[in-house]
DNA sequence: TTCCATGCAAACGTTTTGCATTTCG
DNA sequence: CGAAATGCAAAACGTTTGCATGGAA
């Protein structure tokens, strides 16, 4: 296990993923945020710290289209995502019943990791808006 | 209903697709092996062909990772991908149940999606050399 | 003749990296 | 003190776009 050192930059990295953790937020939100209290912390220290946190365990990196959105803890739930205003929540871990994996491993010969899953829709405001 | 061309580099850009089909190939690979057979064709060219192909529902697009792939045919199939050697394989449809979507809708209040679902893991060759 | 498609090059947004400097342990 | 982290700027990466030209219909 690598030795990392708890910097004055990562610390505040990790308190800006668990204030914006209920919008999966992205780098460029966490530095646009971060930037308000550590105004010197740089973008590629931002990068850098998210990889370290997600190598540590203490948050989980989600790719979504073409970035890479963040939440608190281990990633060992699922999540959905509104295709139309990005909105992201976590979904609970039965919706993909174990017996389903088993059978996938079956048909496809692979030997399937489990896999978070990244599920996509229309969330309920823009449903409404959309029905 | 868009009116489109039926030009040569277009036909090119799908023969290729269609021939590389089992691997699921990039635009980045579509582009080196169309390029053996038409070298003028440009790679701005095979993105907007595979757009409009896309479009018209004669190939699907997959977000892998940071990539997209190609594959021919309605995207209403799910894929597995081997997260060390990138291989990436078909996958029947049933193993994931409309019943767990329906389950899932509850849970979330999303309007779920019909979404091609991408599973993860090991190929049976990568699979052997890991054991 | 029309207007969609092409080639080229330049731009884009996200992420990574080289390097000199700082700072934690 | 030494190793790891930082800031900055530049590059990498996949992808998209502006524009003048070319070619299907």
């Amino acid at each position: 296990m690598r030795r990392t050192r708890n910097t004055l930059q990562r610390k505040a990295v990790l308190e800006v993923i668990q204030e914006l953790d209920h919008q999966h937020p992205t780098a460029a939100q966490v530095f646009e945020h971060v930037r308000t209290s550590h105004p010197r912390l740089s973008l590629a220290t931002v990068y850098r710290s998210l990889d370290a946190l997600a190598d540590q365990g203490e948050i989980a990196a989600l790719r979504v289209e073409n970035v890479t959105r963040y939440c608190v803890g281990q990633s060992h739930h699922h999540h959905i995502v509104c295709r139309k205003c990005g909105a992201m929540e976590d979904v609970c871990t039965e919706v993909f019943p174990d017996a389903a994996l088993r059978h996938l491993e079956e048909c496809s010969g692979f030997r399937v990791e489990d896999t978070p899953m990244l599920f996509s829709g229309l969330c309920p405001s823009c449903a409404e808006k959309t029905a």
